[in-house]
DNA sequence: ATTCATTGGCACATATTCGCACCAATTATC
DNA sequence: GATAATTGGTGCGAATATGTGCCAATGAAT
C-alpha cells in the first residue's frame, strides 16, 4: 500500500534530479529510493531516464510528476487543516520573520508571548525572504513587503523607516572628506540612497549584505551607514547626519494563511505581534528622533 | 514514509465505516488498519471518533477527508495517465457491457479482437450499471444510455429496439385467455410496455430482472415476453406476436474517458466494436424481423 | 591529468510492518 | 431472548522494508 506515497518519491526525484538527494528530502538512504524507484517502475512502466547527469522524466514521467504535484499541494493543506484543528491554546505555530524584526524590535515581545502561553510551541525561523505559506514554510509571517500574495490574511501596518547616520566618535574624529560609507552589496543597494544622502561624494568602503552585521560595523564606527530607525535610534552613540530625515522602505504586513485564521493560537499571536508593533510605530517610522 | 497513503486509509474508514470493510478495500487486515489509524492518530489527533455502529470523522477527519477525495481523483487521474502511456498496441484494457451484449451481440467479435491483438488484455466486465470512468472502473464502456456523461468522448450508435415474442410451440398449445408474460420485477418494467402489447389482460406470473435468465425462460416457452431484437430474432423457435414491431430503448453508445481518447489500443477496441456493431445494426434494431 | 566529491548498486543486517489466530464485545437476525 | 454474524483488540511469528558499509563509476574542481 505505497501507492499514492509513490508520488511523493516522483516528486522528489523530478525536484533534485539524484537518488541521494531525493533520499535526504524523503528521510530515507538512496538505497531505499533506489529499490521504490525500480519497484515503481515495474509497476507503472517508465517513469525516469537515466542520463548523464542524472534523471529525466519520461513523457509519463511528465504527466506523473503534475498529478504530483498537485497531490503535493492537497497534502499541504491536509497539514494545514491538521495545524487548524487545535481549538486550545496550544501547540506549534511557526514564525517566520527577518533577523533585524527578531532581534531588535521583537524578540522581548515573543518572549513574553511564548512565556504567557506556555502550551504554545512557538518556533521561530528567521530568514531574509517571504516564507511560502501555501506550502507551509510558517504559519504566520511577519515581513516588509510591497505586493504581499493577495490571499494572505491578516495585517497592513506603517512603513518601515530608513535614514542616515554615523558613531558620534566617528564623526567628530574624522573629516568630512576622509568619511567613508557601509552599504549592501551593489546589486542589493537602493537607487539613488547615495545621491539623497548628506555625503554622496564619500566612497564606499565596505559592502556588507546582512543588515544585524552592517548595523555592528555601524555601532563600531567603522564608517557612515544607511539604517533601519528601529535598530539605529534605541543607540546612544548613533547619531542622524545632518539633515537627514526618516524614509518610508516598504510596509510591514502581519500575514497568515486562510486556512489558519480562525485557529485560536494563530489568532493569538498575530494579535499580540500587532499590538507590540503598534506600541513601537513611533520607533520604526522614526517619528523619535 | 506513508504520510499520502494515509489517505487512502482515511477515505476507506469514511466510506466503509469499519476497519474489517476498510481492510478489504485498502488489501490489508483489520490489524493493520487499526494500527495504521492510531499511528495516524497520535501524529496529526483525532481523525475518527468510535461510536456505536462505527466510526464517524471529528471535524479534523471531515477536512482530511475531503482532501482525501480530492487526492484520490489525482490518483485515479495519474492511473489513467499509467494506462494511456502505452504507445504500443498491448497492455490491458477493461471493457464494461451489459450481459446480454457480451453474451448475444459481441463475444465473438471481442474474441476475435482479442485473437488479431493477443499482447493486448482484454479484461471484459459485464455489469447492470453505467461503469464510472472517471474513476477507472473501466477504460472502454459500451452502454444503451440516454444521457451519458458528458466528457467521455465515442460514439453513440442507434437504439437497442425490442418488441413481444412467444415460443412458437407455446403459442401453438395455448389458449389466448391461458397465456402468461414473463416480465421485470415491478419496479424495473417500462410503463405502458404491457398496455401496448397484443395481449394486454394476461397475467404476468413470472418476475425476473435478469435479462439473460428472462431471455431462457422464453426460450424455454414459459411465457410471453418483452424483449431484445437482437436477442429474440436470432432464435428458430421464437416469433414475435401478431402485430408486434420494433421500439427503440435507449441509444447504445461506445465511450471512453478523455484521457485515454489517443491510447493505440483503446482507440482499435473502439473501433473494433464500433464496426462490429455496424455490421448488426439491422439486427438491434429489428430489421431483420 | 590528477584528485576529490558525489553518485548508483549490492550483500548483509536490522527494523518495521503486516498477517494469523484467537477472543470478548457488539450488532443483526430470527 | 437466543443465536449467528461481525466487529475491534492483542500476542506472536512471518514478511517486507529499510539502513549500513562498501565499492566502482561518474562528475567536479584544481
Amino acid at each position: 500500500m505505497n501507492d499514492w506515497d509513490d508520488y511523493r518519491l516522483i516528486l522528489a526525484i523530478a525536484r533534485s534530479g539524484s537518488l541521494r538527494s531525493a533520499a535526504g528530502e524523503l528521510g530515507l538512504t538512496h538505497t531505499t529510493v533506489s529499490r521504490r524507484l525500480a519497484a515503481l517502475q515495474a509497476r507503472r512502466g517508465l517513469v525516469f531516464d537515466k542520463v548523464p547527469g542524472g534523471y529525466a522524466p519520461s513523457p509519463l514521467g511528465e504527466a506523473l510528476i503534475e498529478v504530483a504535484q498537485e497531490m503535493e499541494e492537497l497534502s499541504l493543506k491536509g497539514e494545514r487543516f491538521e495545524r487548524a484543528s487545535n481549538p486550545d491554546l496550544a501547540g506549534p505555530i511557526r514564525l517566520s520573520l527577518p533577523e533585524a524584526i527578531a532581534q531588535f524590535l521583537l524578540l522581548e515581545d515573543l518572549v513574553e508571548f511564548s512565556q504567557t502561553h506556555s502550551a504554545i510551541d512557538l518556533q521561530i525561523e528567521t530568514s531574509s525572504r517571504f516564507a511560502d505559506l501555501d506550502r507551509s514554510e510558517a504559519d504566520v509571517v511577519v515581513r516588509g513587503a510591497k505586493d504581499p500574495p493577495g490571499h494572505l490574511v491578516g495585517r497592513r501596518l506603517f512603513p518601515n523607516c530608513v535614514t542616515y547616520y554615523g558613531h558620534r566618535d566617528y564623526l567628530a574624529s574624522t573629516p568630512p572628506e576622509k568619511l567613508r560609507w557601509i552599504a549592501p552589496s551593489p546589486e542589493a543597494r537602493t537607487p539613488g540612497w547615495l545621491e539623497k544622502s548628506p555625503y554622496p561624494d564619500a566612497p564606499i568602503v565596505l559592502s556588507l549584505d546582512d543588515v544585524t552585521a552592517r548595523h555592528r560595523a555601524l555601532v563600531t564606527g567603522l564608517g557612515l551607514s544607511r539604517g533601519a530607525c528601529f535598530m539605529a535610534d534605541p543607540e546612544p552613540d548613533l547619531i542622524r547626519l545632518p539633515g537627514s530625515e526618516p524614509e518610508p522602505l516598504q510596509d510591514i504586513w502581519v500575514l497568515t494563511h486562510p486556512d489558519l485564521r480562525e485557529t485560536p493560537r494563530v489568532r493569538a499571536l498575530m494579535e499580540h505581534i500587532i499590538q507590540a508593533m503598534l506600541r513601537k510605530k513611533d520607533l520604526v517610522t522614526g517619528a523619535l528622533g
